[in-house]
DNA sequence: ATATAATTCAAACATATGTTTAAATCAAGT
DNA sequence: ACTTGATTTAAACATATGTTTGAATTATAT
């Protein structure tokens, strides 16, 4: 089938170029001439560059929630109703990233790129909101405060959001300058997570922050 | 002066559209038509919207990096040679980012994401290795290096890159959508301050992680 | 008051953009 | 072989973009 030759290869392309040049600097005249298709094949397969931009980004996060999902599933039924280990949680959360980061190389980068821009944009695209995601996100918070009962709800979800930002600091590879002393070696996946799950464990276990207002 | 009205007047102008409609969706006509200045002053005194960007971003982060130097320079001076207290090193580093976040209010949001989309672009602007920024960085690194010895340099440059990403976490606001049963409620600056510090603490105090490749 | 430089302005420029049109080509079923 | 629907194509469309021009205006200093 063609159909789904050409609609693939364009979104391949696209990614591509999106991750090199950036999503705005990307016409899609430069897409379909590297893709070896026409202008018009674009609009009729997708109707608009947004609509490429919106197929990429969920053709990634996709298999991404779904396995985030499945973990969950494994864990929460071997613990057997008890709150399951943090680890094994955090785990279950990150490790779907990493390895997509794993296959898909710098292309991922422009996803969470991507993910920043399209919020940027007056929201016209609602992936941030995709029913999916925020369901996967609130069970997981669920579960974190089945274990970390003494912990408020918003202290809860300040942690979660800091996990976000930590993967977003793997993924988006914040450059250091070439002239800077300090680099990462290049280390593999595993090492990588490693050094997430340490750091966010601990500071998941830490003891609730003082508050200012009460008292 | 006319000239630094003209120019403040677009900047702010500028950054206030940027906050809202994202920096590509917003034309050099809009900005000029909102400051009521007409589009060549726009170039006589900026050059190009590439330009202006620059100064958007490189206005707000200028303080703060100063704040971050001098913040630092206190801590060390009062330790005395002495690897200063942890907790010291994560406020002095995270309160300017916070305290602009309080002052500029959403602007800064606009900050970050510019950030994130001039990396995007090229790199023609490059604003992340800016040497004063990155010095400032370097010192911070050293300084923690110096309280944690027993970790690798490798895994100390990780944890900070964690510590950037939670701030951004806080700063780019990831929105929970409505109808979620997570949500932070209104919380002070303190407060979230005191969260972020005590996630941090307790990450970068975590043990160093295992190494997959020796043994 | 006059000369010089800085600044503002309306208008035009050049072009890159996403999109649409309508004809041509291809695939599949009868 | 013929028909119908899906797909691809070249060309045109409409317009929004960053930028430049050159004259007019304003500020500054002698």
């Amino acid at each position: 089938m063609k159909n789904s030759d050409t609609k693939t290869k364009i979104l391949d392309v696209a990614e591509k170029l999106f991750a090199e040049t950036g999503i705005h600097a990307t016409s899609i005249r430069q897409i379909v001439k590297e893709a070896g298709v026409n202008v018009a094949s674009l609009h009729y397969h997708f109707g608009s560059k947004e609509a490429v931009i919106h197929e990429i980004i969920t053709r990634r996060l996709r298999p991404i929630n779904e396995a985030k999902e499945k973990h969950l599933d494994e864990i929460e039924e071997a613990s057997a109703g008890k709150p399951p280990e943090l680890e094994a949680v955090l785990r279950a959360f990150i490790e779907p990233h990493i390895h997509m980061h794993k296959v898909a190389g710098d292309k991922v980068k422009i996803i969470m790129k991507l993910m920043v821009q399209v919020e940027d944009e007056a929201e016209k695209l609602k992936l941030l909101h995709d029913p999916a995601m925020m369901t996967v996100f609130n069970r997981y918070i669920s579960t974190l405060q089945s274990i970390l009962p003494h912990l408020s709800s918003s202290e809860v979800l300040w942690r979660f959001k800091f996990m976000i930002g930590s993967m977003h600091a793997i993924m988006l590879q914040h450059p250091m300058p070439p002239d800077s002393p300090f680099k990462n070696e290049k280390e593999n996946t595993e090492d990588i997570i490693n050094h997430v799950i340490t750091f966010l464990k601990a500071g998941f276990l830490a003891p609730a922050s003082t508050n200012s207002s009460v008292e």
